[in-house]
RNA sequence: GCCGCGGUGGCGGAAUUGGCAGACGCGCUGGACUUAGAAUCCAGUCUCGCAAGAGGUGGGAGUUCGACUCUCCCCCGCGGCACCA
């Protein structure tokens, strides 16, 4: 028989027209399996590209429901965002139409491939419907102070005309658009996430299913910091400065301050300067360069005196306070405490400025050289590491991590500074200027101010705009019918908030509402929700690694809190996967190199596409796409359905019994090894190659004379271990064999734990660690019995030549080598 | 700069509690079948060498009877973060 076209449409059509993968939420019959595919942006049709991740998704679905689960495998839209709205300006289409039309398109494709997805359960986060609950989740953000309204430094896309958060901010650069993105002060929405930032950091380590990459990633975007606040007074003026630092045991080495120049304390600083403009004239110099300079590499770090004094706490001397430009401003207090010898900025910068650099901390002395050549002369070189104090006062002699623990204790009983952690995470900007989104369900009442909707009055519906252009303000704020409203509180005249919501605050819970999908009145069933989540299986991208999956973890972790669902992690265990590349770059339509799935399907079936990727190597790791290659998978689909054909014509002959053996050998050693291989990181790449090998001792078994009913039954594993790849065959195939319904009612093939015993076998012979021959032996021989044989070779006898040997090491079943 | 991952034939890649390096597939070479092609089947394919043999997993050292695998140093590539005090 010959793989067409034609299985698979049979086969697509059987699996529709029986509800083959539908599943029923309050059914518990079989222990259920949450697998999800992370939900597509609909941008455009598909290629190869993305296929992978479907694809892998389909197999570990379709695997796990042979293992006896109930496997709910949903699809739904990452509908809103700015692609659909600039085609829309692009092409004058209304963006929902843009988007609809996208979707009908990917889903005509997803179920040409085969993938076994429940379509009942489909979303898409620009329906009503659903962004009713976005804006619901907003509320309760809100409810309890997680959601607020500030003015604050933010990322402004110029080219988008709207703000990003920190997370969509990639070297300086819009995620988007790649257009420089710059700081401007602005009143925006934020969710509190860094109320969280502990708890997101602690749960990593219950996320043992995990990639540590992306675990570290999380890690390091969180990134902890733990030290002492310091207060500095400063000299003439009733004012401190306070200084965050991880390194209070170099606190005697603080040499100067350094402020950033938004800090608070600037203006009084400077005010009775004589030369205030002078400093006022540096502030707004270093304000212009920081949009364009801040990620550049020559980054030259300049400052300014203030011609003011602060106390260091614990010398007591005086030292002096700069403005400069290397100070953050969004992070710990935005001033620090300098400290040159041991830190390569504030080191470049004293030196710049001929500041004092005042050594603290020895680190240990290279060998060999003598104490005295290390002072002096080593000066300039800036050590960071710890090491022992000296210049320290009483706490010279102690070590930095004792040191550190003393020195916050006695700043904490003198009151000069206190232990403080400091988290990089910022609060999690949510505010667009832009049309494509959830409204934000807020009104700004004359009289009450700010007011949030009444839940019973959502969803906020997306009016209809003429312009879609962005203006940097949101096109919403065009409608004046939209705008105008009443204030839920007293009744009066209020406006709407005209901004949308970030689409990542979308995706951060659909993974709920596949559970509840069209609900009216919920935005899930708490019962339901809590029985099949959290996600068994999450597969995707590991360019999300960051933001929606951190993103998801916080509103889970908030929900959790809020007592509507029983869960505070969403995703068990999770899978990044690979990108396809081809020519050396990323499949894009804009590099040209996108491979079209229809035509390879038209060509080579859905299974041979699914195969190939499957098998093209490791599925974390990126994999170069190559045509040629694609006509192996082809060709062995086609040799193993050949097999079928043999079967129809089997002629019983001479039966060898020692080549049954082997078959039997074979098929239970291929059942192990495949099953192993999915069990454990998904290594589809050796799986398939396992199963090609069964395939080939298949037709060496058949030349060699073997029973039909044995070869029957290797046909059927074949194909059984082959259906989470390539379904359509394996269906066609079950059916020719005979069986009724689909192959995905059957189970998972067992091992016979008898056949995987091998008593007799090739050993190889070593001489002084070098393979000198193979010999077949027995594997109850002893170690002295294989010796013997083995020295009996001509080839081992000619090389030992009579020597005694020294020593011999068997390892049952692989290697004896002979040491002499 | 910091953190992490990786480097194996012409190519994609196998092999990890240290035990026959190169499974499986692509490509290539030769042969069979065929009027011919496609398809299929058989044999071969790490390097050097006619062969016996020798060498070989980025480079160098080490541990070991034995190292792709473990330890140390170095080189190269990729990813994340990046003046976070």
């Amino acid at each position: 028989m010959e793989y067409t076209k034609k299985i698979d449409k049979k086969w697509q059509k059987f699996w529709q027209e029986n509800n083959t993968f539908k599943v029923e939420i309050k059914d518990f019959k079989k222990p259920k399996y949450y697998c999800l595919v992370m939900f597509p942006y609909p941008s455009s049709e598909l290629h190869v590209g993305h296929g992978r991740n479907y694809i892998i998704g389909d197999a570990v679905a379709r695997y796990k429901r042979m293992h006896g689960f109930n496997v709910l495998n949903p699809m739904g839209w990452d509908a809103f965002g700015l692609p659909a709205e600039n085609q829309a300006i692009k092409h004058n289409i209304h963006p929902r139409n843009w988007t609809l039309k996208n979707i009908k398109r990917i889903t005509e494709q997803l179920k040409s491939w085969g993938i076994s997805y429940d379509w009942d359960k489909e979303i898409a986060t620009c329906f009503p419907n659903y962004y009713q609950w976005t804006q619901w989740l907003f509320l309760q953000l809100y409810k309890k102070g997680l959601a607020y309204r500030r003015e604050a430094p933010v990322n402004w896309c110029e080219s988008c005309k709207t703000v990003l958060a920190n997370e969509q901010v990639i070297e300086g650069k819009c995620e988007r658009c790649s257009n420089e993105v710059i700081q401007r002060n602005l009143k925006q929405w934020f969710f509190k996430i860094t109320d969280y930032a502990q708890r997101l950091l602690d749960d990593l380590d219950k996320l043992k299913e995990w990639p540590q990459r992306v675990k570290r990633m999380q890690k390091n975007w969180i990134g902890k910091s733990v030290g002492v606040t310091i207060k500095f007074p400063v000299e003439g003026l009733d004012e401190h400065l306070d200084c965050f630092t991880t390194r209070v045991d170099t606190i005697f080495g603080a040499s100067f301050l350094a402020l950033n120049y938004n800090h608070p304390a600037v203006i009084k600083l400077i005010e009775d300067l004589p030369n205030k403009e002078e400093v006022l004239n540096f502030v707004s110099q270093i304000k212009k360069e920081e949009a364009s300079l801040a990620y550049s590499q020559d980054f030259e770090k300049k400052g300014i005196f203030t011609r003011k004094f602060a106390i260091n706490p614990m010398t007591g001397k005086k030292i002096p306070i700069w403005i400069a430009n290397y100070i953050l401003s969004g992070y710990g207090t935005g001033a620090i405490m300098c400290v040159p010898a041991h830190d390569k900025r504030d080191c470049e910068f004293a030196k710049k400025y001929q500041l004092p650099i005042r050594k603290v901390i020895q680190g240990p002395r290279p060998k060999g050289v003598p104490t005295e050549a290390s002072g002096e002369e080593n000066e300039e070189e800036v050590y960071e590491g710890e090491g022992g104090l000296i210049n320290s006062g009483d706490f010279n002699g102690l070590g930095s991590e004792a040191a550190k623990e003393k020195i916050a204790d006695f700043m904490e009983q003198e009151n000069i500074g206190s232990r403080k952690t400091n988290f990089r995470l910022k609060d999690w900007l949510v505010s667009r200027q832009r049309y494509w989104g959830a409204p934000i369900p807020i009104v700004y009442c004359k009289d009450c101010g700010e007011v949030p909707l009444d839940e019973k009055d959502l969803p906020v519906l997306l009016p209809e705009v003429e312009k879609f252009l962005p203006t940097g303000k949101s096109p919403l704020a065009e409608d004046k019918k939209f705008i105008q409203t009443n204030c839920p509180r007293c009744g009066g005249e209020a406006k709407r908030e005209t901004d949308t919501m970030d689409t990542f605050v979308d995706s951060s819970w659909y993974y709920l509402r596949y559970i509840s999908p069209g609900n009216k009145q919920l935005p899930f069933v708490r019962e339901d929700v809590d029985n099949w989540l959290p996600v068994d299986q999450y597969i995707g991208g590991v360019e999300h690694a960051i933001l929606h999956l951190m993103y998801s973890r916080f509103i889970t972790k908030f929900l959790a809190d809020q007592g509507k669902i029983n869960f505070d992690e969403p995703f068990i265990k999770l899978f990044t996967q690979g990108m396809i590349v081809k020519d050396g770059a990323k499949m894009s339509k804009s590099k040209g190199n996108v491979v079209a799935p229809d035509y390879i399907i038209d060509k080579y079936g859905a299974d041979t596409m699914r195969l190939y990727i499957l098998f093209m190597g490791p599925p974390q790791k990126e994999a170069i796409w190559q045509d040629e290659a694609l006509q192996g998978s082809w060709r062995f689909l086609q040799r193993a359905l050949r097999l079928v054909d043999n079967l129809n014509n089997f002629k019983e002959e001479e039966i060898d019994s020692k080549q049954e053996k082997i078959l039997m050998q074979k098929i239970h050693s291929t059942i192990y090894e495949v099953t192993q291989d999915l069990e454990g990181n998904f290594q589809f790449n050796t799986a398939i190659s396992r199963i090609m090998e069964l395939v080939n001792q298949a037709y060496k078994s058949i030349q060699a004379g073997i029973k039909k009913e044995l070869f029957a039954q290797a046909v059927d594993i074949v194909f059984l271990l082959l259906s989470p790849f390539t379904p359509h065959i394996s269906e066609e195939v079950n059916s020719l064999l005979g069986n009724q319904g689909t192959i995905f009612d059957r189970s998972w093939p067992k091992v016979n734990p008898k056949f995987l015993k091998k008593e007799k076998g090739e050993i190889a012979i070593l001489v002084n660690g070098k393979v000198r021959g193979k010999i077949v032996i027995d594997f109850s021989l002893s170690k002295e019995e294989v010796f013997q044989k083995a020295q009996r070779l001509d080839k081992i006898k000619k090389i030992i030549a009579g020597k005694p040997p020294k020593k011999i090491i068997y390892i049952k079943g692989k290697i004896i080598n002979i040491v002499v």
